[in-house]
Formats: C-alpha cells, structure tokens, sequence
DNA sequence: TTAGTGACTGCAT
DNA sequence: CATGCAGCCACTA
C-alpha cells in the first residue's frame, strides 16, 4: 500500500477491515499502521464518522489503549460495541477491559512504504 | 486558509 | 487506582 495515492482514512478503513472477528486493534494500533503514529485521535473520529458514511467496516473492533471501550458520551454506541464484541467471544472484567496483549491484531505485513 | 472538534494517549497528581 | 491535562492530528465547515 502506498501513502501516495491513497488518503490517511482510507488506510485507516482499510486496515480496519483487516481485523478479524475475536480480534481488537487500538486506535494507536491502527493510526501507526496507517503511517501516523499519534494520530490515535483522529482514527476515533473516523471510526465515528464511519457510523454516517455507509461504510461497511467492523468499527468495533477499535478500542483504546487500555483494552476499554471509548465512550465520550455516547452510551448507547458504547452499549452497542460491547454487545457486538461479546457477541464475538470478547469478555469485559469488572474495569471494563478485555485482555488486550491476548486479543491484539497482529499483522504479517507492512503495509506502508519507506 | 483557519479555527473548532473529539470513539486518543502517556505522564503527572 | 482514578482523574486531569497538554500535545497531537485529520477532518469539516
């Protein structure tokens, strides 16, 4: 894949829909992958934004560093990601964290060029 | 071009 | 542990 020609969000959807199901990738996961390390932030409105575009993309399997759910507010999103995440064999303990390092996408490839 | 926004993150308190 | 906060950054209007 080449940061030429292609935009930071579409990196961000694609690698996004690489992650299989029973898998979690954070948003400092993807956004280095992507080529931009610390732009965890901006990976998160996109996955926000995601939900309005007709975008098909397994947006809840991006959590946050610690292995939680982002909520900001959104509870009901919240609420739905969770669900979504049990659903595929995910647990949460009582902190609301799954076990992360266990969990974690780990790609094969690189994906951006030098 | 610019300013506002926010599903982030790591460090300090 | 749990907050708080400053730094960061792509997207939008």
């Amino acid at each position: 894949m080449s940061s030429h020609t292609q935009s930071f969000s579409d990196r961000v959807y694609w690698l996004v829909c690489q992650v299989p199901r029973g898998a979690v990738a954070t948003y400092g996961q993807i956004a280095t992958y992507a080529g931009s390390p610390r732009a965890a932030r901006a990976v998160g409105n996109l996955m926000r934004l995601s939900l309005h575009n007709e975008r098909e993309v397994p947006w809840h399997r991006i959590i946050n560093a610690r292995g939680a759910i982002s909520s900001k507010g959104d509870t009901a999103r919240a609420e739905l990601q969770r669900r979504l995440l049990e659903d595929e064999g995910i647990d949460f303990d009582e902190a609301g964290c799954c076990e992360l390092e266990r969990l974690r996408w780990q790609p094969r490839e690189v994906f951006w060029d030098e």
